[in-house]
Order: C-alpha cells, then structure tokens, then sequence
DNA sequence: GTGAAAGCGCTAACAT
DNA sequence: ATGTTAGCGCTTTCAC
C-alpha cells in the first residue's frame, strides 16, 4: 500500500490547517463558524484524494471505534443467528460495526470475553448472558459502559434490557396442553438452572399445572448440559420408553432441544403426537416442515433487536432513557402445529 | 472509569523506561537482553496496578488490531452462521476477534464492507463474495491485504481460497437421480448466475444429464433473485402444476431453496418423493426431520474454516503459503434420504 | 473565521 | 542491558 493520505496531506495541499479539516470531517465546521466557501474548498480535496480518515486513529484520540461487542451463547445456533443479523442491521445503518463472540454458555469465557471487547474499546454491549450472577453488568453499570442484556437477565438488575415474556410463553404451552385433557408431563431444559429465560420458562409451566392440579415428577423433569444434549435427551427417552411410563407430553425450553427431542422420539419410533405430543419454546420455520410439524412458542426476534440497539444507541448518544423504558418486557404467540395436538378419541 | 493505568504508568513508578516495559509486554525482553530480574520487576508491577495495555494505541501505533473481518451473503443463513461460528472459533484461538458483515448478495455492500473494515484495520478479511468480478481481490492482492476467499471464488483468482468440489457434487446428485430412471428434472438455483457456487452446480448437473442424453427445458431452468425466493418457487410450482407438466425431481441449489421448495410442494400437496423426488445442495440437520426427510449434498464446514482460518493466519503472520495450498478444494458427500428416492414400482 | 500546538499511549530506531 | 526520542494521525483547547 502506498502511503494513505491522511489529513495532514489535506491540510498542507490547501494551506489551511488540521483543524479546520478536522472540523469539517466531523461536521462541526458550520457549528464552529467555518465559511461555506472554505468547507467546499476542503470537501472538494478529501474526494480528489479520495482520503478516508484513519478510523484507528480516530478511536485512539476519542476512545471511540463505532463498533459494538454482541455475547450470545452460540452464533451457530438459529435463535442467534438471526439475532446476529438483525442487530447487525441496525448497526450498520448507524456506521456501526458488529464484532461477535460465542460464550458457549461459559459464564468465565463470557467475562473473558466482555474484558476482551473492553479492552478493544468497542463502544457498547449487547449481550444474552450465561453468568450466574449480575456483578459484571454492575460493574458496567458502575463505569458508565453502554450495554444491554438481552434474551436472559437477572432479577436484580440494573442493566437496561429486552426480554420476551417467557413466563408467560410456558403457561401458554401448558394451558394448550392442559386443554386437551392432558395430565402427564415431562420437561426438558438445559442447566445451569440460573439462566432465566429457563427458570422462567420452568416457572411458567409448573404454576399453570399447579393451577391445574398437575405435578411433575422429578425423574421426568430432564435437565441437561448445554453440550450433553444429545445423550441425556436420548438416554431419557430411551429409560423412559423401556419402563413403559411416558408423559403425555414434552415441554422442550428451547429449538435445540426441541429437535434433539424429536430427533430421538423418531428414532424410537415413538409416534407424535399419538403417543406423546411435543411443544417447545422457540420457533423455527423448519418446525413447519417437521414430521410431524412442531407447535412452539414463537419470540418476536425482529423487535427484540430493533429495542435493544435503541436502547443501546440511546446510550452510545448519551440520550436519556426513560424508566419506563430501561425494562422492556415483549409478547410471544403460540404457534399451534401438529406435534402438540392430540388426535380425537372416538 | 477513573483514568487508566498506562504503560507510562508502570515505567514511571518502576523508575525505568517505556521501552523496557514495553518490551516485557510484547515477549521480546529476553531477545533483547533485558535480565530476568527485571522482566520479573515488571511483571509485577503489572499485575499490581491491574495494567492492560490500550490495544487502541497499540493497533495505531503498529496498524494491527488482532481482528478480522467476515463477510458473508447473510450470516442468519444457517450455512453462514456455521461458517462464523467455526470461524469465531479459530480466531478465538489466536487471539483474534471477529467482525461480521452480511453483504445481502449486494457487490456493493460487499466492496463497501470491504473498504470499511479495511478503513477500521481489521488484520485480514474472510470473505464469501457477492462481487461478479476479481477486481477487488486483485486490489487486496495489490495491497497485500491478508484475505481468502470461501465458498465462492473466481476463475482468475490469485487470491487463496477454499471452496468445495461444487461440480461433482452436483454431479454426485445428478447421478443419483438418473440410476433410479428419472429423465425429466427441474432445478431451481438463484440468480445473479455469476456466483461461482451457483454455476458449478448448475455446470456439474447438467453435465451429467448431458452424458445421459437429457435436456433440461429452459422454462425448468428457474432463477429466483435472492429476496424474491419465496414468491418466484410458488409461482413456478403453480405454474408446472397447473399445466400438468412436473419433472420427476428438483434439484435445489442451496438451503434455502430446498427448504422454500418443499414447503410449496407441501402446500399444493404434491407427494414428494412419490410425484417429484427433490434432492438440494448444502445440508442441514433439519432435513433429518422433515416430511420427507430431505436428500442432500453435504459440505464440510468445519474443514473449510479450518482451512481458511489457517491460510488467512500464514499470511497474518508471514508464513508462506505453498502454491499448491493456495486452491483449495474440499470433497462433498452426498446424504441420500427419503425425498430424492422414487418409490419401486410394482 | 482560522491556526498553533499539545498530546492520546504506544512502539521502534537509535543511542549509550 | 537499558534509555532517549520521535512520531503514528487525529482532536481539541486556546489564541489570534
């Protein structure tokens, strides 16, 4: 690469100084009573030398880099992978950047991960968190750094963050469920436990049973490890199958789960949803296409990243955000389909 | 944030040099002759005030970031989300961030992209390329910009790159088809047709076809633009349908189409693999689950990051690249399920 | 209305 | 074996 023009080259082939070029690249030249002569004259070189400000170097003098930091728990998985795209969206069309980093659900390679981003001086956070705690959003909170949680967050928090109503998502499945007569049920969630968009889930199921007069037994009340999927899901169905005592019914907490779950039912060539039904959290297009198609609990991706990047923006701009608005809470639909409904006694 | 601590810091209170320290930070004291003694002295004191070098100042000073850039056509695009996760994965490794564009299959965004990720210093850039010429890869090749490209690449590159074997896959599909005594076949690819992926496979299948003396008619030659995937499969679907006239199978040309088409298969009710069989490229797990369970030409993704990441790291550190590993090109398999395989006849 | 000059935190060529 | 010094390219305070 030839040497790149910079700013100083503007400057001296003009005979005016840095400053004034300065102003007028960041738009403050008028503001700073710069004449419009002047302005055009400067405009008129940066586009004949085709000079592009050295970002690098701006970021270093302002401590900004117009990039933004995205945490999720794994870029791969569908869920995130939109997440991904729509708030790459919304940055790009604010001149921002998106760098990602998987935590793979790993609260310590997450912290690695937001002191990394930090330390890159990237301007904000967007993150679905796999820490068991809030300290380091405390910590952001306490240092000014713009950030937003969202998907998961934590009941003592500080953090402006967007969530769906996974509560009340669960008690949906549950209620569609209880209405066909249903009585016996099996959950299948990922642990850790702390992660509240599980527990919520969790919580929101169990309460409509309760109401309901229902119980889960523990044995049916799967937990797995994000990377034991496969074989706890497969095992369980399997013991269960072998028993002879299956649930009427599978309440899967997230698409991953929900096609493991499947997955394995038609490995055993268990019938759904005559033998048992399947509902999960989380909506995949593929879910329509399944055999048999899957019901699920369907969350507004789009919104939920058109929120957060605002309210990250909100931040990045230092604009106020209203109380109101710190603690976004977004509706979900139940998407009714094959899997969950049980064929009509005669 | 009360001000942080600065390499000057750390020198200053030590009473020795920035140099000194500086050469302790970057492991290259001991090449230097600095004793241990010292480094030890320093290292402490590091630890001590908590010290992390400003990468900002740092990346200036060197014009190195520790960052790449990934462009992609759409990172939500399963395929593409695999690809940033491998990706994120090997850069994780090394030290490395990543930055993800979606250039939305636009040569625009895509040359934009480039020329702004390059403007923020990323060290190399990945890319799966959207362009209809080498062009801008000449340049990067010009510049000495470290890159490779994935997936899609161009006839007159110089650029390193990993693709996989597009043409025999196609091939492999095709042939599949054909030994079960179908003749009549539809594919269905996206346009614009330069996208080197796209030909191949469309340059593969009807290779085959050829050897066996078929002929794709042109109105079963169907292009659909990128954003207008849905709409156009519909209407084609509806048209062959209407007139009465199907192929024996679909040959789709990636994820997406394969999955748009079944779904307006399923739609009309169309029997598949019964009245058409449908065979795509580029697998995915869902189609495990589908109704049919979909066949596919499967590419090894893991191998392909692995690749790139290697050929873009030689050049991010200056290794030489043997000629014969500047051209990769990975085998596929071909994943036979339910949907490409015609029911005997009796 | 415009410019001079200091300095962000670090690295590297050159001294000693 | 360690230190001095000159910037990298930009922003910004203050001065004219």
């Amino acid at each position: 690469m030839t040497k790149k023009t910079s700013l100083a080259d503007i400057a001296l082939s003009l005979g005016v100084s840095k400053t004034l070029v300065s102003l007028v690249i960041n738009n403050k030249a008028t503001e700073h009573g710069i004449s419009a002569e002047t302005q055009l004259k400067v405009k008129e070189k940066i586009k004949e030398l085709n000079f592009q400000p050295n970002v690098l170097a701006q970021g270093f003098r302002t401590g900004k880099t117009k990039t933004i930091g995205l945490i999720v728990s794994d870029i791969s998985n569908i869920f995130y992978a939109r997440i991904a795209r729509n708030i790459e969206d919304y940055a790009w069309h604010k001149g921002y950047s998106v760098v990602i980093c998987s935590s793979d659900e790993d609260p310590n390679k997450e912290e690695e991960q937001i002191k990394l981003l930090l330390n890159r001086k990237v301007d904000g956070l967007i993150i679905s968190s796999s820490q068991d705690k809030a300290d380091s959003f405390n910590q952001l909170n306490e240092t000014d750094v713009p950030h937003v949680l969202i998907d998961r967050c934590f009941s003592d928090m500080k953090s402006p963050h967007v969530t769906v109503d996974n509560y009340g998502g669960a008690r949906m499945a549950a209620r569609h469920l209880l209405s066909q007569g249903m009585k016996n049920f099996a959950i299948i969630s990922i642990s850790p436990e702390h992660i509240s968009t599980i527990s919520d889930r969790l919580g929101g199921f169990q309460s409509a049973l309760k109401e309901a007069g229902c119980v889960i037994p523990e044995s049916w009340n799967i937990k797995s490890p994000f990377d034991k999927m496969e074989s706890v899901i497969n095992e369980s169905i399997i013991k269960m199958y072998q028993t002879g005592k299956m649930p009427e019914a599978f309440f899967t907490l997230n698409n991953n789960l929900t096609s493991t779950c499947l997955k394995y039912l038609r490995k055993l060539s268990i019938k759904v949803p005559d033998e048992v039904a399947l509902i999960g959290f989380d909506d995949l297009k593929y879910f329509e296409y399944t055999q048999p198609s899957i019901s699920a609990i369907e969350q507004p991706i789009d919104r939920i990243c058109e929120r957060a990047f605002d309210l990250l923006y909100k931040q990045l701009t230092k604009q106020e955000i209203p109380s109101e608005e710190r603690t976004i809470v977004l509706p979900v639909d139940i998407i009714i389909r094959e899997s969950s409904v049980k064929p009509k006694k005669v």
